[in-house]
DNA sequence: AGATATTTGTTCGTATGTATT
DNA sequence: TAATACATACGAACAAATATC
């Protein structure tokens, strides 16, 4: 049964939609559910493929732009990826951290949210990342926060330099967050790391140089990757805790209440734009 | 110009659509992309109707369906908002926090979340923003919070009443956690909060009644609403930070690893589906 | 490398549902 | 109630991408 039986060019006659009922409920977003249900039920993992369009046509007796439309709500949650070609259609994916932070950005974006915000919760979640990722990072890791520490281990040129300096700084946090075994702290702290990125009135900030937060942030992150080596959790929280405070310190003395901007999951570090629809 | 000069039903002779590139990047997205531009350039506040579905397609030359999927978009990034009828159309739209958190949990579904994970988190973030609500709450809120515990103020009948009897528990938190003006910190808070009351693993732990910990809860809640009636900051802290040690210390004495079980927006506490696409 | 087949991507006329006036 | 304005849905025709031979 081919949703209209292949009626030529009267088309209206025999229109024939069943429609269960429509009862508030749309069409595409029912497909769209029942897609996801078929995922769990069937318990697909990332990389098995979805039936085609064609299909999912005759097996919902939808139109296909009303099953484009639930395929593509499907793939802006993250849950799939479309290709053409032979052999194509959806298949399920996993959900990036970079998407869920630009979609959890467009929630944000209506919230008011201060840098002061910001590092309370830094204050608490970095030293605890810090002790986490303390008991997985091997050589690599070490030899990954050395490089960037050496991007910042000496004078800027200009404000576009200091500004590269500080996205390296958040890069060494990142990192150390990468580390953690606890998915929920390091997806947290890599969040605010990324908020501190783009957020429009930080950009500002960190153009200026501040040569002796520079020297202290270096001194504290030297100590912190020798506490971890050594595998000293107090230590590695009572460093991570001060940096945190001196960090805090420095960026309160500029500014205080801000709108949150979005975040944009394509491009770098661009400091306005609602987070990111489609991968690449 | 009409998108394709109303050629009858010649139809492609004349396509002439210009496409500037196709880089890799597909039209619909490229649409949905331009809107948020347009959101955020005419700083568009919640409310704002957009241009409809007639005039996007003549505005970006591109067909209904494309148009189409552009909106579904963003109306599943939770951006927008579609009505029918006259002056119907795109409205922006806040994102609420319910679909946040649905989105968010897709992301975690793929990952693996102990619930000593979010006790590591909850003991951090709990007595921080009970504090931060000291500051905001009102008579109004006590009496919230002093409705919520007369639902588990005694023993219950069955493990359904059980399981209710824990719904409340978190919702208490749920509330104290509404009243702090740190957007983050309440959004993370009640995360977790969400979390427990879906996760799978939960839902069996929560059905057996343990009345030597509900008294300590019940009692370490009274303490605390004294102690912010009080306005006594470090007091707060304490009882909030004693309360989570002790509920950790239960919840693992039942269950290590847990697989995240999905979020749905809409059903009350189901424990598995993915986390919604369309609000109601 | 080029041709071909497969499958998604896009358009557009038509028809219908739905909310406003 | 009817008219109107708008979204919602269908599907055939065509375009573009991509895998396979």
């Amino acid at each position: 049964m081919q949703t209209g039986d292949a009626n030529p060019a009267t088309g209206p006659s025999a229109q024939g939609r069943p429609r269960s009922l429509s009862k508030g409920r749309k069409r595409p977003d029912e497909i769209a559910e029942a897609i996801k249900r078929m995922i769990v039920a069937e318990g697909l993992a990332p990389g098995s493929r979805l039936p085609q369009e064609r299909e999912l046509m005759t097996q919902f007796s939808a139109g296909k732009s009303t099953v484009r439309e639930a395929l593509k709500s499907l793939e802006v949650q993250g849950l799939v990826r479309i290709r053409t070609g032979p052999g194509g259609g959806a298949v399920v994916e996993a959900m990036s951290e970079r998407r869920a932070m630009s979609l959890l950005s467009n929630y944000l974006f209506t919230q008011t949210i201060s840098i002061a915000d910001i590092y309370a919760l830094r204050k608490q979640l970095e030293p605890m990342v810090a002790v986490s990722a303390m008991r997985n990072i091997d050589a690599a890791g070490f030899k990954r926060l050395g490089d960037i520490i050496a991007v910042y281990d000496h004078d800027p040129r200009d404000g576009e330099e200091s500004w590269r300096q500080r996205m390296a700084e958040l890069d060494f946090h990142m990192v150390v967050a990468e580390y953690s075994d606890n998915a929920l702290l390091s997806f947290f702290c890599r969040f605010l790391q990324r908020l501190l990125k783009d957020l429009a009135i930080c950009h500002d900030i960190y153009k200026l140089d501040q040569p002796v937060l520079r020297q202290s942030g270096i001194a504290h992150q030297r100590e912190l990757i020798a506490a971890m080596a050594a595998g000293d959790a107090p230590r590695v929280r009572s460093i991570m805790t001060e940096h945190m405070i001196e960090a805090e310190m420095h960026m309160l003395s500029l500014e205080a209440q801000i709108e949150t901007r979005f975040l944009n999951e394509d491009d770098a570090y661009p400091p306005q734009s609602i987070g990111g629809g489609t991968e690449r």
